[in-house]
RNA sequence: CGGGGUGUAGCAUAGUGGUAGUGUACUCGGUUUGGGACCGAGCGGUCCGGGUUCGAUUCCCGGCUCCCCGACCA
């Protein structure tokens, strides 16, 4: 893409009344627009970003037998009396709104109870079971305090993925697969390394949930964390019985900030009783189906990374969700290696804009795309190309051979 | 939802009961061209409502906004 075709420009300032460095970093680089309080827009360079993320996560989700749907955003309050949700006191982040006969309908924040009656239509038997379920769709929560950026949003995009099981233990099967599935999705995204599954409250679900924590003095949560068996506690579980139970040495344990990327959680029946989602047994007796989900926040992912990765200059994103694998900066003239780039399908922006060496190189480190080639009239005889890579600074002459070797 | 702050140009900021200033961005002209380069000219502003006052951006009251701390958080 030719950035002087780019509609968003980049700032040098953050806007005050921005505090969280992710926030920061993603408005001076336009790769977000802030609308009001925890409710964003995506511009063209951020959503590149969410859609490499949307994409990592769909891929894993299909890996492990998930199918796509896409549930509705305006929701009957219906399947939500009978779980006993729809009660503004039991769920207070709910936004409402009315039909114009005043019927009261509910602004999706999640979806156990409308996917379960949903699957009263197709789940019969113990043959149609076990079945996994997801969607990306956006949630909308009202959230008393909106805050950290992009983190803890009112409008956010969400992948929640939903399970039925015959019984307890397809479930667990399915839910330490999902576990499997989360550490690839944060490896993949860039900050497996520093992600944690860590055991926590199951809040109204069940009595224990497994949390996805990145470390970061960003986060809201406190966890303990034991770093050569790569798992955590969430401080609001933190007990000498909790400790002892996952095997765990209280004196190992080192107390972190972290951000919560991702959740699963054990559901037990109560939704499917509650919707009627029974399935007939091989003994001819009806059953309910045993139910997990798990989330994860696109745009709190999106967030970390941002928080995490990222220097005084600006993001650092890692290839696999970076906007652009290549920044191609034209100093003179670099049509020609930018067609050529192109042509092998290699995601490039092209910096052709009239503007100041030092202005290029800023707005580069700014947006944080991995690999800097600079066109100048510096090397228009050597052949060569500068090779800049973003995240170690690290510049060396390459020809275009290697250029290709190194970008494809 | 409790507490604390905040609001001046697209953005960042200064200042004031009496003509609102600077940087940046933007427009025009010129000089530049490897780290947000320079010179000149120009465009553009006091959150909303009420009150006090000859006069309010400034003081007072109310509202709203956004941020922070806490509470909350499938």
């Amino acid at each position: 893409m030719l950035q002087s075709k780019l509609f968003t420009k980049t700032r040098k300032e953050a806007p005050r009344d921005e505090v969280s460095k992710n926030a920061q970093l993603l408005i001076r680089g336009s790769f977000i627009h802030k609308e009001m309080a925890g409710v964003y827009t995506y511009l063209p360079l951020g959503l590149r970003v969410l859609n490499n993320i949307e994409n990592i996560i769909r891929e894993e989700m299909n890996a492990i037998g998930g199918q796509e749907v896409l549930l509705t955003t305006l929701q009957d309050s219906e399947v939500w009396k009978k779980s006993g949700r729809w009660d503004d006191e039991v769920m207070d982040n709910w936004f409402k709104t009315k039909l114009k006969n005043g019927n009261e309908l509910g602004i999706a924040n999640t979806h156990e109870e409308p996917l379960s009656k949903i699957l009263t239509d197709h789940v019969n038997s113990y043959k149609n079971l076990p079945l996994y379920v997801y969607q990306i769709q956006t949630k909308f929560r009202n959230e008393l305090r909106a805050k950290s950026g992009i983190m803890r949003g009112r409008e956010f995009l969400m992948k929640d993925l939903y399970s039925f099981s015959r019984n307890e233990e397809e479930h667990k099967e399915f839910y330490e697969k999902v576990a499997e599935s989360y550490k690839k999705i944060f490896d993949r995204v860039g900050i497996g390394e520093i992600t944690y599954k860590t055991f926590a409250s199951g809040g109204s679900f069940s009595k224990f949930s497994d949390e996805f924590q990145t470390l970061s003095s960003a986060g809201e949560d406190t966890i303990y964390v034991d770093e050569e068996k790569k798992i955590a506690i969430n401080k609001e579980v933190f007990a000498s019985d909790v400790v002892a139970e996952l095997g765990l040495d209280k004196d190992k344990l080192v107390e972190k900030k972290a951000i919560e990327v991702g959740n699963i959680f054990p559901l037990g029946t109560k939704y499917s009783e509650a919707e009627g989602l029974l399935y007939r047994g091989e003994d001819g007796k009806d059953k309910p189906t045993v139910m997990g989900s798990y989330g994860i926040g696109l745009g709190r992912v999106m967030g970390t990374v941002a928080e995490v990765l990222s220097d005084e200059k600006g993001l650092i994103w890692p290839e696999s969700v970076a906007p652009f694998k290549v920044h191609l900066l034209g100093l003179s003239d670099a049509g020609e290696i930018y067609d050529k780039l192109k042509k092998a399908n290699i995601e490039v922006l092209y910096d052709d804009r009239e503007m100041s060496a030092g202005e290029k190189f800023a707005d580069s480190d700014l947006i944080g795309i991995p690999y800097r080639v600079i066109v100048s009239d510096r090397n228009k005889d050597t052949g060569k190309f500068e090779f800049i890579d973003r995240r170690t600074g690290e510049t060396k002459e390459i020809t275009e051979e290697e250029l290709f070797k190194l970008v494809s």
